[in-house]
DNA sequence: CAGGGTGGCTAACAGCGTTAGCCATAAGTC
DNA sequence: GACTTATGGCTAACGCTGTTAGCCACCCTG
């Protein structure tokens, strides 16, 4: 499990779940310091008595996002030992979760991610789940790079409109879970 | 085929090339309208007489990158008749062509896209290469999801340090070659 | 009751995309 | 050749962004 006291104040606790709340209804451009700010009856420059930045706000987010899809998945795959029964169910809880919390997903995992500021170990233990599923590193990279891609194109609106997404996730979970099924 | 004249002025066309200089060699956040005009000479609202927004000079941007990419893809079937050997070398062209253009990449890809302000059927054309070598529109998307997952991620740096994305690639590519030769 | 930390505030700065309005030069027309 | 118009620059400015400086009121502690 991941240690969770971040050690900041309650009241940046209370931004932060502002924040969230602020990004999930009205997407990634309303999150300005001075909505933020308004959000909570207060100017955006008292916002920095209690974070340090707008990316110290973002990283809280992410980390926020990770704690709570990892938890998802690692309690997902309890008491599946089938592995192809646990790809599926892996991929599925996987898309559900992110598709709940569509910008928080996006803010989570798109463009260039400040890896010092997140709890070390965070991102290795949201990826654990695919590397039980798999029991073997490539095989969980490649199923992982899978599931986000189809999660960051249907966030983003990527695919043409009359797409069957459902069947394309089972179809890919049966390519995979060829392979997972083989190897034991 | 897709049509190519844009109909912009040369000025435009100028611009853009400036741009695209600009944004692979410093990245996003160096594509300023500002810097885009010093990088030309000229003061930021001059650009506005030859494009109407910063958004349409993304947008001629996008273009550029998918008709590169669609037509390596495209270029890259020619001859290749073994759907297993074809799904190789599309992965293959796919991330080359990428990684080779990763900003480009990038702001092709990410977030929302203005959908009405492309070239119809440019996308779709794109897209081709993969129906092709599925023949399945499902599993052409699924493995279309897959390859940008994996490009995606590695253009963002998501990946452990350690990681051995070659070998990756290529069990994503085992797991859907086996449903691909299947189908024949 | 004094001292210091806490958590607000306003004013301001630099940088962003963008608009309005001015002007010199080039091009086309009578 | 002169007149007109379109082209493509320019400066100034607006409203937005994240952020800093500096001020002040409150509250807790000694």
């Amino acid at each position: 499990m991941i240690a969770d006291p971040v050690g900041r104040s309650a009241r940046a606790g209370e931004i932060v779940a502002a924040a969230r709340l602020l990004l999930e209804r009205e997407g990634p451009e309303a999150l300005t310091m001075r909505r933020l700010g308004e959000e909570l009856g207060i100017r955006a420059p008292s916002l920095y008595k209690h974070l340090a930045s707008k990316k110290a706000v973002e990283v809280a987010l992410i980390e926020e996002a990770f704690r709570e899809i990892g938890a998802a998945l690692h309690a997902a795959l309890q008491g599946r030992d089938n592995p192809v029964d646990a790809t599926r169910t892996l991929l599925a809880t996987y898309r559900r979760f992110s598709l709940a919390r569509p910008n928080l997903y996006r803010l989570a995992t798109a463009g260039r991610l400040p890896r010092g500021d997140l709890t070390p170990g965070l991102e290795e233990w949201v990826g654990e789940p695919f590397h039980l599923v798999t029991g073997e590193p490539h095989l969980a990279q490649a199923l992982w790079s899978f599931a986000h891609g189809m999660v960051i194109l249907e966030i983003d609106g990527r695919y043409p409109e009359n797409s069957e997404l459902d069947q394309t996730w089972e179809t890919g979970a049966a390519a995979f879970a060829g392979l997972v099924g083989a190897r034991r």
